[in-house]
DNA sequence: ATAGGCCTGACG
DNA sequence: CGTCAGGCCTAT
């Protein structure tokens, strides 16, 4: 799924085409992707707002609208958004369509169904947990490398710590296994084991990857695409993530995979200590 | 900490 | 047919 890279490329089209316009209408045709209010009342109580802001936190999108609603948007593991003339005929897997105010309509495509939306109190988002308890943006200025070692107290694994969102919001499993590989940690190494070294070039590795996928449009492992349907260009600069048996770039070891926190976790074994 | 569940589709 | 997949929640 789209992970902090590739939702902040989408943001980023979003705030460039959406602010101004009002949402006319919004039509829902799998409601459980609804999971506050009901479907009924996010429609209704959508209908006739003006979107003002598009923004971003960790994966989800923030559609920031007038009367201090917040539409947010998780697109799961293969949710996807795109801005299309009025249509008559949808893709294959669209459950949600917006009819905007200047006559195109922002549908939702999502094959899995595992992304989600909600209506929320602008600033209030104790109605979804896992945005009320977000960790920080690893990309805002604030976020330090000391902010970062408080984050990482406890044994868990390592891995499991980064794609932890309460920790820090946004990495997944393609970049966790990328920030790693960049910060020469072994994925199975347990927090209480990290030296200040250690945390030091993780927290380069975190805002260098992050920064440079963004760069890149995102990873296109199978489905994602952006709001113009165009595939990301960052999946050819992907170290080790999906590259088990390739020599790694490095230093010529094989690249390995191992299931660590009951996800893929590519690493090389030479370099990551 | 781990497994299972939610879904569909691609691939072997 | 079985296995796997970029996420996240719940229960054990």
């Amino acid at each position: 799924m789209p992970e902090l890279p590739e939702v902040e490329t989408i943001k980023r089209q979003l705030q460039r085409e959406l602010p101004g316009l009002r949402i006319k209408r919004c039509k829902v045709t799998l409601p459980r992707l609804v999971t506050y209010p009901s479907a009924r009342t996010y429609c209704r109580k959508i209908a006739g707002r003006r979107i003002e802001k598009v923004g971003r936190r960790g994966k989800y999108l923030i559609f920031e609208l007038d009367d201090e609603l917040d539409l947010i948007i998780h697109l799961g593991m293969t949710g996807s958004l795109s801005l299309v003339e009025s249509a008559e005929t949808y893709p294959r897997h669209t459950h949600i369509v917006f009819d905007l105010s200047d006559g195109r309509e922002l549908i939702y495509v999502d094959p899995r169904t595992f992304g989600e939306t909600a209506l929320l109190i602008h600033g209030d988002y104790s109605p979804r947990r896992g945005l009320a308890s977000m960790g920080p943006e690893p990309l805002a200025a604030d976020f330090t490398r000391e902010g970062l070692a408080a984050r990482l107290g406890g044994t868990a694994l390592i891995k499991a710590a980064l794609l932890d969102q309460r920790r820090i919001a946004g990495i997944g499993n393609i970049y966790a296994d990328e920030i790693l590989h960049r910060a020469r940690i072994n994925p199975c190494r347990r927090l209480n084991e990290l030296t200040p070294d250690d945390i030091k070039r993780l927290h380069h590795s975190i805002q260098e990857v992050l920064r440079e996928a963004i760069n890149g449009r995102g990873s296109t492992i199978s489905d994602y695409v952006d709001l113009e349907g165009e595939k990301g260009g960052f999946q050819n600069l992907l170290k080790v993530y999906r590259r088990s048996g390739e020599e790694c770039q490095t230093c010529g070891e094989s690249i390995r995979m191992v299931r660590v926190a009951g996800r893929s976790s590519h690493y090389c074994p030479s370099c990551q200590k």
